[in-house]
DNA sequence: GGACACGTGCAATGTCCTTGCAAAGCCAGT
DNA sequence: ACTGGCTTTGCAAGGACATTGCACGTGTCC
């Protein structure tokens, strides 16, 4: 899985900045016509390469102004205990990013409330519904200064 | 700004989901006709309640395999500190995601890098040149589990 | 050298997006 | 309730676009 030479290299970088370019713009950005240019997106998509296509809405338009990172530990590590975890924790609309880390705790969660008594009740009703957590560590973003997409984009 | 009305929510709903979807298709599913649909999306766009579209590609077809999440404390919380830092850390393109936070630490970053080798000279070249930077933190990511672009998506 | 697979460009067809325009809905003030 | 003005809608047309079939060129492997 991956692109094979620059130009679909170029097609990616293209629609990583711009999802909705219309493929004739595409064909003439990357040099091809837009048959070639077509036929090339469209084996990028089904390979899976190009996971989708997605409208970037301002969370502040759907009222989601807050943004909280958690850094959880769990009871153990065996395989089960992270499992019922990631199953649990997967439920969980508000949950934007969660990875399992290396390092003092075991996951990092980046979630999304529209204020403090909408993370409260997040915070009681799912991240503490978790199976297996020991602790929860919330700290709240007071603005963002980056937020790419990709790398470089 | 935001959106006024259900339909304007149904049409957020649905670019969220799939950002390539046919204003054609769009237009049936929120109940409009094609033309309504296509001005509804032009004002979301334009108000700057989308904010664009992109792709998404996966990190792998990058060979971005990587993902290092980073505590970063300053020397200080003046704003001409904090300024400083922020200009020079939008710089560096491997910087996916970076919030001022209230807590321990003053930033957290989201920085991809290829492989550990890739993740040493950003470490160096970038992170460890930031201004004001007293203390840095990184753990680095074992799994994904969950990465969502909006919420509840 | 020949057969084959692969990728490309061209052309055509059908779909779709967009804009102008008139009518309907909506709200405020009387 | 009525009227005036503003907003939003649906329809229709024209122009742009995506997609598919087909033929040509290129490179590879036998």
């Amino acid at each position: 899985m991956g692109q094979r030479d620059a130009i679909d290299a170029a097609i990616l970088k293209a629609v990583q900045q711009n999802g909705r370019i219309s493929n004739a713009d595409l064909a003439e950005r990357v040099g091809l016509s837009p048959s070639a240019c077509s036929r090339r997106l469209d084996i990028l998509e089904k390979s899976g390469v190009i996971n989708g296509y997605y409208a970037r809405v301002s969370p502040k338009a759907l009222d989601y102004k807050m943004i909280a990172i958690v850094h959880i530990s769990l009871s153990g590590q065996f395989a089960k205990t992270l499992n019922e975890f990631e199953s649990a924790v997967k439920l969980c609309p508000n949950v934007l990013v969660c990875y399992l880390m290396s390092g003092e705790y075991d996951y990092i969660l980046r979630v999304a409330a529209k204020d403090l008594e909408d993370y409260e009740r997040i915070h009681r009703d799912w991240l503490s519904a978790l199976p297996h957590v020991v602790k929860i560590n919330s700290s709240f973003a007071l603005r963002e200064i980056i937020d790419r997409p990709n790398v470089g984009v």
